[in-house]
DNA sequence: TCTGGGGTCCTAGGACCC
DNA sequence: TCTGGGGTCCTAGGACCC
């Protein structure tokens, strides 16, 4: 079994993209004033920005200079397709967990020497096309006899590691090693098993499973038992299908406004809708989430006598769900989900009318009890500096290529390069500027500068 | 300037059915 | 006339992962 971990992911196509960067600490995640970090390029993590840290706290401890951005999820998800490629050509069992980590099953149909000198033979390669494809994006590898193993050694030697774990070396490595390593355990568990005077795999190891199952519940328990014993069948699935579809936003300030909120409930539901349609999944259950001024986080749901995949039926109910609900002392979160989700089903019997315009319209008999807006709210117009956010791509008609450092009172300061230029120039433009355009992410294969901004 | 956004899995109680 | 047992569905919440 093989695990990739792409290192400080988002990060590093960050860096990878904009040579300005390269070498200086870049945050990613969210903004605003309530955002949190998503991923610390290791010049960040010097200065203790971690992921899961809120931005605030993080621009505490970064010097001034460090790049707090955005993400730009299309640039992530074309590196990681590259990345993702590179690992189906080492076996056809590829699990993708998250856009920068995956399994392989490297014993899946034979072709490979298993042996210890032959797996690290393969991870070295891996290693090196990564870095090639990706402009040199690199990667943790960890092969072992287990997804368990392979997962604990990618973590050992971070970043641009790699960890082989040989046969029966399983409980050397793991029983050292904290029980916070183990997937499944977080806070809560790990606050538990130290309760009991268990902090290390080894002593956990140690522990009963009626114990175990006592503690953390009988699938967690039993869990817990197995993998510190080092006892993992888990498979390699290669296609892990699309439980839920959802849609959720914290904003800038506590909303209270039914109107307002029910507004920021018809462009979420437009979303969900949107990627259901598009995935061709249908869903029976609406679930509305919400966080209050206090943080606490409550959850209503209703679920439908047929699957739907409209917008506005899915809005209809998840406002009712906010009507029920209440927003008393104010909301800082609203989210809205779809799950129950079926291959879209109506043509079934009649092919063809998945052909047909209107094969996808919503049921008229669950459309019929609710009370459906025409048309889910097209967002607000922003002004013209909300247009842009930090990392953004942009392209200038006069200037060439850029990306987004900041924005305020009217304008927007644009560095500009591309992934293959050295360094480039920064300028500060009218945030209404008509030569400055939103643009697609760079191809870092390819491209420059066109037009030399100096 | 406390605490994102996308998910998965598990548990538990009540309704309901046979 | 002292009240089963198993199974499924729905709802809600919580832990966890990246």
């Amino acid at each position: 079994m093989l695990h990739l971990d792409l290192d400080a992911f988002f990060a590093a196509v960050e860096q990878r993209d904009k040579p300005s960067l390269r070498g200086r600490p870049v945050v990613v995640g969210g903004v605003g004033g309530r955002g949190v970090v998503a991923t610390a390029s290791y010049e960040a993590r010097a200065f203790g920005a971690r992921s899961a840290m809120s931005t605030a706290e993080a621009r505490r401890r970064c010097p001034s200079g460090t790049a707090f951005l955005g993400g730009r999820f299309a640039a992530y998800r074309a590196t990681s397709d590259v990345v993702m490629a590179l690992l189906r050509e080492l076996s056809p069992l590829v699990e993708p967990a998250s856009l920068d980590e995956a399994y392989v099953d490297l014993a899946a149909d034979g072709a490979h020497d298993l042996s210890v000198e032959g797996v690290t033979e393969i991870g070295r390669r891996l290693k090196a096309r990564i870095a090639e494809a990706t402009g040199g994006v690199t990667g943790s590898v960890g092969i072992g006899t287990s997804k368990l193993m392979a997962k604990i050694g990618s973590d050992l030697q971070k970043p641009d590691g790699l960890v082989v774990v040989p046969p029966g070396a399983e409980l050397d490595v793991l029983h050292p090693l904290p029980v916070t390593r183990l997937g499944g355990v977080g806070p809560a568990t790990a606050e538990r098993l130290h309760q009991i005077g268990v902090t290390t795999v080894g002593e956990l190891a140690a522990r009963s499973l009626a114990d175990l199952v006592a503690l953390a519940g009988k699938a967690h328990g039993a869990g817990l038992h197995a993998l510190a014993r080092a006892e993992d069948d888990r498979a390699v699935v290669a296609d892990r299908g699309v439980k839920s579809v959802s849609h959720e936003e914290t904003f800038e300030r506590d909303l209270t406004d039914l109107d307002v909120l029910g507004r920021e409930i018809d462009s979420m539901a437009a979303r969900v809708g949107e990627r259901l349609r598009t995935s061709a999944f249908s869903g029976r259950t609406v679930t509305l989430k919400l966080r209050r001024y206090d943080f606490t986080t409550l959850t209503r749901s209703q679920t439908l006598p047929q699957a739907t995949d409209d917008s506005r039926t899915i809005a209809a109910i998840a406002r009712r769900l906010l009507t029920e609900a209440g927003t008393q002392g104010g909301l800082r979160l609203l989210g809205v989900g779809v799950s129950g989700l079926s291959v879209y089903a109506q043509g079934d019997l009649f092919a063809e009318d998945l052909l047909l315009p209107g094969a996808a319209e919503p049921l008229p008999d669950v459309v019929s009890v609710v009370d459906a807006p025409e048309e889910p709210a097209p967002a607000a117009e922003l002004p013209a500096e909300r247009r842009w956010w930090p990392g953004q791509d942009v392209r200038h008609e006069e200037l060439g290529p850029g990306w987004v450092w900041g924005r305020g009172l009217g304008r927007v300061t644009v560095r500009f390069e591309g992934p293959l230029t050295p360094p480039g120039p920064v300028r500060t433009l009218a945030a209404d500027d008509p030569l400055l355009q939103a643009a697609d992410p760079p191809d870092w294969r390819t491209t420059g500068v066109l037009i030399d901004p100096v």
